[in-house]
DNA sequence: GCGGCTATTGTGGATATCCGCAGAATCCGT
DNA sequence: ACGGATTCTGCGGATATCCACAATAGCCGC
């Protein structure tokens, strides 16, 4: 399982997690404030964060917003001693993934905290597939894009030829070629494949 | 524009809710219960609900709870005067779209209602084409639905053939009804069509 | 039993796609 | 200037798909 991350500045509630965690046989770090886990923070960083809103320094609502502007995708959970609503309401709409208010409930927080991790896992899969999928598109020149975004809108090759203005010879030519650098047999494939990342 | 639809037992607070719609043109039904509004709900009744949780009888949060459970995807925006963090994060987790605090700024409650009733348009479209799509679907035969099934996985008509048994010819035609009854010229666009909605 | 729907298969021909072989033009970097 | 990448084109043949015409057979409802 990947690790939960607890960013709190108070040390003894970043134990207290800890030692929750760990009894639950979740890998946790610990990070004293959202500076320190911004600079140790990389694109692969992976699991999820227990993040306190309230921190000397940087606040958890600066260091999620940003994260997301860094393009970070891992679910958030934020921990808050004194519930403001639209806060709340702001950080869900955002994307965070849960907003727990203290005191809380250990055995809750900690299924939240798992259903978090195994989301975080799935998506990066997903992306994995997905990387891989982007890697083979930029490997098409100009031309091959253009004639594959017609061949996964239905057209016919005659109807791209005419459209390019390019003899159909041509089109099939460079239809091969996106088959071949896509590592699809057929069109409907290549049609699933682009389907699934858009 | 479709209908805003304002519940709230307070009839002062409806009326002044209605005028401030009213007033920036945004069409406007009061609802004095859930109960009222719930008998009056049909699948395709359109708009979006501006909720007050607290009500006498039925509360805001049960009526969407029993409209969810009605497959309602309306978009729902909670009023409360009180607020409640877990309330208010339980609701957006549900797929509220929004959760605002009395006294709430004018202009930003219409910005948010205007989004959401556009949302709605937009998302009833949507639906609408997914039910053409269900519809032409349904007419398939069981034989038809295999076939479709084997050509928008991208196999090819022989592979189709042997692997239900049957002959290359009888595919060709189970293939060709298919596009007839759904509609489409290729097998791309078969499998757009079905991309969209599974 | 007759008519309609579904599923099946065949023949044969028109279209489309797939592919190897061959040739050529432009642009870019060494 | 030479090699490489990209784009473009033609020819011909092997496959695949599309389609009209034609036919057989089982199931179901009237």
């Amino acid at each position: 399982m990947t690790t939960l991350h607890i960013i709190d500045d108070d040390e003894a509630i970043r134990d207290a997690l800890g030692w929750l965690f760990q009894s639950r046989s979740v890998p946790v770090a610990g990070w004293p404030s959202a500076e320190s886990f911004l600079e140790g923070w990389r694109p692969d960083t992976a699991g999820c964060l227990l993040l306190d809103i309230r921190m000397a320094g940087m606040s958890g609502l600066e260091l999620f917003d940003r994260l997301l502007a860094r393009g970070c995708r891992m679910p958030v959970i934020f921990l808050t001693g004194h519930g403001d609503v639209p806060i709340a309401v702001s950080a869900l709409k955002k994307g965070a993934r849960d907003f727990v208010e203290k005191p809380f409930n250990d055995n809750e927080l900690v299924d939240r905290v798992i259903e978090a991790l195994a989301f975080d896992a799935e998506q990066r899969e997903r992306e994995a597939g997905q990387a891989g999928v982007a890697a083979r598109l930029a490997t098409l020149t100009q031309r091959e894009r253009q004639v594959m975004e017609l061949v996964v809108a239905g057209r016919l090759n005659k109807v791209i030829a005419d459209e390019l203005g390019i003899s159909m010879r041509t089109v099939e030519v460079h239809r091969s070629h996106v088959f071949e650098k896509m590592r699809v047999k057929t069109a409907v494939e290549l049609t699933r494949l682009l389907a699934a990342t858009p």
